[in-house]
DNA sequence: GTCTATATGAAGATAGAC
DNA sequence: GTCTATCTTCATATAGAC
């Protein structure tokens, strides 16, 4: 018996067929087009494997008239991987000004937003994630900022947990590594038709996460 | 203050800046050369923006030399992600021989051996992981089915434990996944000058995975 | 097995008309 | 803003001599 796999096509890249970019994550009109276009195809191909003719293709236009909106592909993709991180933060930082004091709520404030946000934007999460490295250090300087801020984000509610006996690990960077990661793979598997719903993966992952603390739920 | 992360270059895909392929992973003379050299550049810019020029380059060669060891820069990469694979598996399944009948023994030598592989190997296991998806069924069939076998063989582990009253989670498969999804990250960040070395990393996720399965250490 | 030379196509990007 | 046309470079791969 082969493992119920909730991926459908395991050479996929990543489940999901569709890219989520809500109204608010990018500019309008045919901006927007080209940001949307480019997520699909840099998702499923890498950023090196999908081309300027694709994009243009994708977006109902000649590869000439792509540099009338971007000046380059790679400032197409240093958008999104900013886009990307940007949601990333801005998901976690509401959360956590709703949750209160107590480390354990923090911790699973933090993961849900994770988990949800790699779940809902799975195309976002891993082009952000996985592209980041084919970007000048220049057009990725800002992405970086956003990404160090989101990781010690998390460093400082674990650190802060272990301080006060909430929390129990042996290394604090390798608790957050492994948390971290746990949620930045669902972008890979998660669809919107997997049976459990991106809220209650986040859910479950959140508790997953206070066992790896050593704080498991009350 | 920042979180000391331990990757020295963000920008890098990955930290390791070596390939390490043993003598049993390649063939002999030439074709190991060139798989070893493809390995680094694959691992590092992606099989895509990889070139078969610099990986000529690289093992002091002309492009069209490469074509006397394998047929297409595709069959270079099956071939590392068949090796990725068969070495994960092969050490996994050495693993679970020696560990005896107890589900947390069991995970726990299953996890050791999984994220010591990742750390150990980790330019393999990031184009292994990876790259699958640039592969076409045919050539990435072998790869496939190893993959399927390693994670079959935690679900078996894990749903046994469950039955047994040892584990207690709320989705078999979500814990799966978040277990594999711990380790396979390891090979973004892991270099052999870590502090921590691959041997004691593995032991840590290996207890943070029987916490994540609700049978924390005894 | 390695080379030079080359076929053939696709890549990112630009010029300039409309 | 979009187009046609094109520049230049690079890609994978092959032919055939040594």
């Amino acid at each position: 018996m082969i493992v119920p796999n909730p991926i459908p096509d395991a050479a996929r890249r990543l489940a999901a067929t569709h890219a989520t970019l809500l109204p608010e994550h990018k500019p309008a009109g045919t901006r927007g087009v080209i940001l949307e276009v480019a997520l699909k195809l840099f998702a499923e191909h890498g950023y090196a494997g999908a081309s300027i003719r694709e994009i243009a293709d994708g977006a109902g236009m000649r590869p000439a008239s792509l540099y009338a909106h971007y000046p380059s592909k790679e400032h197409i993709l240093a958008e999104l991987c900013r886009i990307g991180h940007e949601e990333h933060r801005r998901s976690i930082q509401a959360a956590l000004l709703e949750c209160g004091a107590d480390p354990r709520d923090q911790v699973v404030a933090y993961v849900h937003a994770h988990v949800a946000m790699h779940a809902q934007f799975s195309m976002l999460a891993v082009v952000a994630n996985g592209e980041l490295h084919a970007l000048s250090s220049q057009l990725g300087a800002a992405t970086f900022e956003l990404r160090n801020q989101s990781i010690q984000a998390l460093m400082d509610i674990v650190q802060r947990g272990v301080e006060r006996g909430v929390f129990n690990v042996p290394d604090v960077w390798l608790a957050v590594a492994a948390i971290g990661a746990m949620g930045m793979r669902v972008a890979y598997w998660y669809t919107p038709e997997y049976e459990l719903g991106a809220h209650r993966v986040a859910e479950i992952y959140a508790q997953y996460a206070l066992r790896v603390l050593g704080a498991p739920e009350s």
